[in-house]
DNA sequence: CTGTTAGCGCCTTCAG
DNA sequence: CTGAAGGCGCTAACAG
């Protein structure tokens, strides 16, 4: 015996077809009596109904896609929850893509999530190219953008206060005594890694410090790229005496190799990073860090692609940027 | 302009719409010739296919679905990793779902799942009751069982050997001397959580230990719990020398409420836990561990699930029971 | 090698 | 309050 179908439910419960889709979706009216024999013909059968005829009629799916860079990150999946908790609440469902920081892989996943039809994309993209954001336009499927900026294409964006994060953490390091301070950061083509740069550059300068090149050190947001930035920057000449990590793998990384070379954190060296996650795994948390709201970027993206899908927002792309606070822990105190 | 479908490229070539259809699946023979005005057209319209319509035709929808417990535990995902991996190579796509390790919202997913025409599921389920296995079944979609056991239902199934895991775990405890070991693990209806019981009393029986009852305590697979559990398990007589935690979120609970103490690890207390995740955010990985092949048993789980959907599986249920590795690290040793 | 016909399961439109 | 007809976009089956 087949699945059976909105019209083996019909023929059972002696009603036409669209009868029972009006029971189903309460659209419409039906007596109390039909309703109570179609619910009764549909227990009887185990019917369920099948929503990709239901999303082709409609041409909508109830389906949103959220597009992540590394989902073993603890920053994204917090992301991912905000995310999924809104979305339910409005009834949707999500289809989560883990690109990481594939350019390659991020389109391929694209080009599934359009030919699925969902109704929008949230997406972390693997690089501040904006021609991807034209391309699923022309689609007409409705996209934000999370975490990082996208270069020269209107689009609703949803990120955080990256320079300024970097900025306060710098500053944290300058009131603390440190004067030759290293950056580690991601790869130069995801915007939160250079505006990382630049508020390390903006606090520098306004505190008048010379920033040596050797200081500043692009590489991947990953554990490994930590690891190998961190032991280069020992090398440099002056010899940094804090560190600011741009994000929390390549934290880890970073203190790794100063434990290989025999560093103390804080005493021989300060470290500071963005993203608080790991210390929901640690014992004893002591970084200091730029904490980003993860949770409510995820909502708030959510949130405004929903607004978008119903035709309840604004007209005009919006940019949302949301604060950072700095929290200071153990990893940070004075120089030797 | 509405979004194309096949018929616009069709009328575009001057050709059927299904000679597009082949062109794009390339299904059947088409002359070069055609083909190329084909492309061209899709080209130039921007032509996606419509995936729903599709799958509505063909009866399958290329998608798997994966429904795990708790996202923010990395090893979910790395069994995320390893399902999406698998999956992705045979040309599927995954629909990932959380449910936070509740019956009402995995309940909720599996009826969203089922709707959507995913080919096959893979579950974690959130208890070890047999019947949602039999919904899914009714539905006509295959599904594996991951992780955890479930009870009286034939079911394809790929888990690890927690009883063995456990087992080790505490002979390794036994070999450092302790005699007083107590066990913190997650809900008593979680297959897992019992197993982890089952292999501590097999060892301590072994080693003809009476086995205080205090000394075993239930809770969940958190860290709150974790650091309850290990709160109360300090108050009993007499009081345990080590430790053996049930995953690694009780066990850094478990922990801090050691540290809360006063009490030293393992100076004080040994502490051995399941699953090694924790470590690839620590700086020093020192947690004497039951490592459990994550990555492994989503792929296996995934491989099986795929093996099913295209007849080549054998026709009786496969339970597939992966070994598990101890690492003996800093975190256990003699007791005072 | 190419096209015609028909229908997957559902819901909108229009009639009763 | 209920139903009949038609079509969403796609592809099997069967011509030619």
């Amino acid at each position: 015996m087949p699945v059976p179908t909105i019209r083996d439910v019909a023929k059972r419960a002696g009603v036409a077809p669209i009868t029972v889709s009006r029971v189903i979706n309460r659209s419409g009216n039906v007596s109390p009596d039909t309703s109570a024999r179609v619910e009764k013909a549909i227990e009887e059968l185990g019917y369920v109904p099948n929503s990709l005829a239901r999303s082709l009629r409609l041409k909508r799916s109830q389906t949103l896609a959220l597009v992540v860079t590394d989902i073993s990150n603890p920053f994204w999946t917090t992301v991912v929850r905000g995310v999924e908790d809104t979305a339910q609440d409005a009834g949707f469902s999500v289809i989560l893509c883990n690109t990481d920081e594939s350019e390659s892989k991020q389109e391929q996943y694209l080009d599934v999530l359009v030919q699925k039809q969902v109704d929008g994309i949230l997406l972390v993209p693997a690089t501040s190219d904006g021609r991807i954001v034209d391309w699923i336009h022309k689609q007409r499927t409705p996209v934000v953008i999370l975490d990082r900026a996208i270069e020269d294409v209107p689009v609703d964006m949803v990120r955080c206060d990256s320079q300024d994060g970097a900025y306060q953490l710098v500053q944290h390091l300058l009131a603390l005594g440190h004067r030759q301070i290293g950056v580690l950061t991601g790869s130069r083509r995801v915007s939160t890694a250079s505006e990382r740069v630049a508020g390390y550059i903006q606090a520098m300068e306004e505190a008048e410090i010379q920033v040596h090149e050797g200081w500043i050190r692009y590489g991947t947001f990953s554990q490994d790229s930590g690891y190998e930035m961190a032991q280069r920057i020992l090398e440099v000449d002056p010899r940094p005496t804090a560190l600011l990590a741009g994000n929390n793998f390549i934290a880890v990384g970073a203190m790794r190799a100063l434990r290989g070379a025999g560093l103390d954190v804080p005493g021989d060296m300060s470290v500071v990073s963005f993203d608080d996650l790991t210390s929901h795994l640690l014992i004893e948390p002591f970084l200091t860090v730029a904490d980003q709201p993860a949770y409510e970027m995820g909502q708030q993206a959510a949130a405004l692609l929903l607004a978008r899908l119903s035709g309840k927002a604004p007209e005009e792309h919006q940019e949302i940027l949301l604060p950072i606070q700095i929290t200071a822990r153990s990893s940070s105190g004075p120089p030797l």
